[in-house]
DNA sequence: CAAACTACGTCAGCCTTGTTGACATTCTAA
DNA sequence: TTAGAATGTCAACAAGGCTGACGTAGTTTG
């Protein structure tokens, strides 16, 4: 009893076979997270680089290309390749920015957010079941170790993100 | 206060919004997980890929090919090549099946192991560091929640990977 | 105003890691 | 003995990263 490991203030969960299950837990898990929307894409003759440049546009309207670039820690000409896809099938669309013309505030046309919805359903579904099973204070918990684990820039982008239409 | 969502049993934790942080949280925080790594592979000429493989022959020392086949997911084309250049290189061997003599047992070698060693102990500490600030009721959560995340297949390599040497 | 810098696009080429398909070998099991 | 399993390997291809170099429009600054 006294040996017992559930005690909030034991450091038994610091032992390198905890870190070690939690290391596998990060990799069995990022596969279902990106599964669904992997087998939506899949055949569309779309990838998860698009779903990921799809994702954060529809978070942020408007957003520019140096900004999106930043979040997504890729370089121009990989994000560009994607892009030039995404204007082309008529998706995405660029507004010459207001005040400095040189940018380009992109949004989602109607056909673009149709698919960020088909994509991000899937995703929150088993989001959603995942986090039914666990209950909120098993969600509260995954949330805190995540932002935990993220590099500091990311996780002001995660935390930050504001409007982007200064 | 009576609209608190603090509470055990409120729903508001299965919200859109929250759900989309969760998603965005996931994806914020793999790759900081995958970052300390990725750092010291670059310039060896291994990937994630070599990392990935290293990391279940030590965890299971003694699997075969088609075991490692069916937790990493991918062909066994994708996986032969990542395997040779480990063989190549002496960090992993191939040791004869006892039963069944098709089978290729793998095993790291000294030099795998000590690659092993400065990879997962890169991994741990960011582990480590995010579970410290988080806690251990966190971290509960957070094992809890991407448990509940896999793929029912995967859930089971995550359990119960055996030791592999019947 | 001219020069420097910024935001963005693009061409070319390379790498890793995934994919299919086909075929050979060796061994096990029915 | 023969079917099937476990494995290796060759070839070809695609997605999506990367670097380097260059161009063009627009903004800022000396």
């Amino acid at each position: 009893m006294a040996d017992n490991a559930s005690g909030s203030d034991s450091l038994l969960f610091l032992t390198d076979e905890q870190l070690r299950k939690g290391i596998e837990a990060m990799f069995f898990a990022y596969r279902g997270f990106t599964a669904d929307p992997d087998r939506i894409l899949e055949g569309l003759d779309y990838g998860r680089a698009h779903h990921r440049a799809i994702h954060f546009i529809h978070r942020a309207p408007g957003m520019t290309v140096s900004s999106l670039l930043g979040i997504l820690g890729v370089t121009k000409q990989s994000l560009n390749r994607v892009l030039r896809t995404l204007f082309d099938d008529g998706l995405v669309e660029a507004r010459v920015g207001k005040t400095d013309k040189r940018e380009r505030r992109l949004h989602l046309t109607d056909k673009g957010a149709a698919l960020e919805r088909a994509l991000s359903d899937a995703q929150r579904a088993r989001m959603r079941a995942a986090y039914r099973t666990a209950g909120p204070q098993a969600v509260q918990g995954f949330r805190t170790v995540l932002e935990a684990m993220m590099d500091p820039e990311m996780r002001r982008q995660y935390q930050g993100l504001r409007e982007d239409t200064p």
